[in-house]
DNA sequence: TTACGTGCAAACGTTTTGCACAAAC
DNA sequence: GTTTGTGCAAAACGTTTGCACGTAA
């Protein structure tokens, strides 16, 4: 089971200024087939078990270099590994505690449907005078669906 | 310039099973003064600063020692360095992007004050069927005074 | 006196770098 | 033919561990 490069994963990288290498392609359509947030060695993981090879050196090149260019989004997961998401547009990530696996999630209407208790009721004043927010970051933090059930079995 | 340790920083530790030694005490001292968000290299710099030294080991040792305990929070900065957190209630991180200066924010009344747009309008599901959500984590990221200020002046 | 804490140096896992060869343009 | 990418091995970095000695109870 060879993985696929679709024609677009080449037309990606050029677009962006970047030579649509083996190296390159592979990463792309590995972390874009099913919208994983893999570490470094998950990757070489699933590509071994792919039958492709890559060397870590040009692995963690190329993810640098993805995310210069903006196809890549790197980020930190709860235990300080590094993981990287090709979905550029705004989103939260739920994250199992148990086994670390990271799904995206867009949220609808209000974030109070979901975060619907204030963490400190009493009246405020601005979030801290002086500081600009450019950005939030929301991890909703559980188990998956997964790791419940091997719970309920123990 | 001495630092100066509280006797309710011994209290704490007995308190909490642990022998009241040096390392522990100037940890936490460390920690507690301005609510800091040290990362382990960090205290060592400060303490330096303040004349007092403590090895790496013993430092990294008594980190995870005080946090095994519950008077330390670990977590896990923007660029993935460990970074320890006294304040046990529950509150956000208001995180310079470019100076990484961490500060506490207690939200009040609603979530939607300061995060007045939805990530997504259309009307939503669930978040994610079969998912049990225990915890979130919001940080908000901007930029500090100090850093606005540096920028207004280039 | 016994249990626990400290500091050194070595080990470890992850990420980065220098460099020769190979591929893309 | 020039520029850029790849893979190996070595280095760098943050964190952890083994162990002899020191300190707390």
């Amino acid at each position: 089971m060879k993985i696929q490069i679709d024609p677009s994963i080449t037309e990606e990288l050029q677009r962006h200024g970047l030579r649509p290498t083996r190296a390159r392609q592979l990463i792309l359509a590995l972390i874009e087939k099913d919208n994983q947030h893999y570490t470094p060695e998950e990757m070489l993981v699933q590509l071994n078990a792919l039958g492709e090879r890559l060397s870590i050196a040009t692995l963690y090149q190329n993810l640098a270099k993805l995310v210069d260019k903006g196809l890549l989004v790197k980020f930190v997961g709860l235990d300080g590994e590094y993981r990287y998401d090709c979905n550029k547009t705004p989103h939260h990530h739920l994250i199992c505690r148990s086994c670390g696996r990271i799904v995206d999630v867009v949220v609808k209407q209000s974030l109070d449907t979901i975060m619907p208790r204030p963490v400190d009721p009493r009246a405020g004043q601005p979030l801290q005078p002086g500081w600009k927010i450019v950005q939030r970051r929301v991890d909703f933090i559980g188990v998956c669906p997964d790791c419940s059930q091997q719970t309920e079995e123990n």
